[in-house]
DNA sequence: CCTCTTGTTGATCGAGCGATCAATATCTAG
DNA sequence: CTAGATATTGATCGCTCGATCAACAAGAGG
């Protein structure tokens, strides 16, 4: 042990590498913030970084980098990882629900509103989304944490379908009949955008594949919702 | 410069750590086989760890210890490691759908047929190889490699579902309708199969769900897919 | 103005990753 | 039985990861 081993810059320190950082990021120090202002950056750092690149993107030195801090500040408002991946998740899906919901209710009549509702989640305009959810049920496999969070959107996801199959259903259709529909269309818009993810082509639209069934169980008129 | 520095271990390498291997994988060394031969069971490692694992966990050193062999053996028969992703994922869906059409082909009557192909399909008895789908679409963003493989498949997949419904669907059905029917039918597939991956339980079977879509697009009898 | 609280940082640890390469061990042809 | 061919290995490089912790600095309260 008595070897120069350990400290083998000696006594002075005078020999620190100047004009390049050793390590480290390299940046100015980021202002000091309140702790709820701080989470809230980090927060929406995570959550931009997770729409352009990925939920596996996520990691303490990405979002860190993102929101121009210290990956340590990450990890110090994060309990883990895998809490941050699952809140993002979380945050990302109930956003896009909220907004969905929005766009949807601002429709009168309740046919036109479920055809927009179903347009929106087939056009193609939230493939980053689509691309959150297929990573969260590859990722839940190994996380307990986000598969819970997984269930309690789809849940979310699938009462919000009810609410708009109930308005333009007939006032004879019973509570299970919508739920059987519901779980129809929301298995056929998550298969579909998943085969969407991977351009895998076919020659039908989404949207008429859906349109299709559920006007057949609203006992709707045919094209009722495809125009 | 001159300082003890470098070589601390003077002249004679005799302390090397016996006992106690410093590093690598500690294992008899593998049997000298013909490249086929050990191109086959690494193929089936890879095989068998994806279905267990999921397609996250290939990696060079995990291959290597479920063959017992070296990792740069692996190394060495794989270009690379998105290739053998990719070409591990192809031989998992292949066999997959090769047993299932086995398994249907041994059915006479062709809606009893169907039926079996898509109780087959939802029954849960094939989790493990959804789950290398679910894994498939979410890598497949990241690899191009592995993003035209799924395509191959998800048109032999296509193909098989196609044939599955022209025998048991009346002879005036056109081509067109038996690919958008099918489409439906690989969308519902893999959404419902996706939800199960989470434990995400509707209510409903998703038997039930497609059988009852299934029967009246082909104008067979309600129930006939179901029994 | 000084002190104390606390938001923020840099460094570091242990681990795992894909890839590469000289060295080694084994089979086989002559 | 020897020599060449080649299947196999161990070590190593450069990198990224999550997590931890002492140290630093910027406001707040006296």
């Amino acid at each position: 042990m008595s070897t120069a081993g350990e400290g083998d810059g000696e006594g002075d320190g005078r020999s620190a590498p100047i004009g390049s950082a050793p390590s480290a990021d390299a940046r100015p120090r980021a202002a000091r913030t309140s702790p709820t202002e701080r989470a809230a950056q980090l927060a929406a750092a995570a959550e931009a970084l997770a729409l352009e690149e990925g939920l596996d993107a996520l990691t303490l030195r990405a979002v860190a980098a993102r929101a121009g801090v210290a990956s340590s500040l990450v990890a110090h408002y994060a309990p883990s990882m895998e809490r941050l991946v699952a809140d993002t998740f979380t945050a990302i899906v109930a956003a896009e629900l909220a907004e969905v919901r929005a766009h949807a209710s601002a429709v009168r009549d309740p046919a036109v509103r479920l055809r927009a509702l179903l347009a929106t989640l087939l056009d193609g305009s939230r493939d980053d989304v689509t691309g959150v959810w297929v990573d969260a049920w590859s990722i839940a496999r190994r996380s307990s944490v986000l598969a819970e969070a997984v269930r309690e959107q789809m849940i979310a996801w699938h009462a919000a379908i009810v609410d708009a199959l109930r308005a333009a259903a007939p006032a004879s259709m019973r509570e299970r009949e919508l739920d059987r529909v519901a779980a129809h269309v929301l298995a056929m818009v998550d298969g579909l955008n998943a085969h969407e993810l991977v351009d895998y082509g076919p020659t039908v639209s989404g949207l008429e594949l859906i349109a299709r069934v559920v006007e057949r169980e609203l006992s709707l008129p045919e094209g009722a919702l495809t125009r």
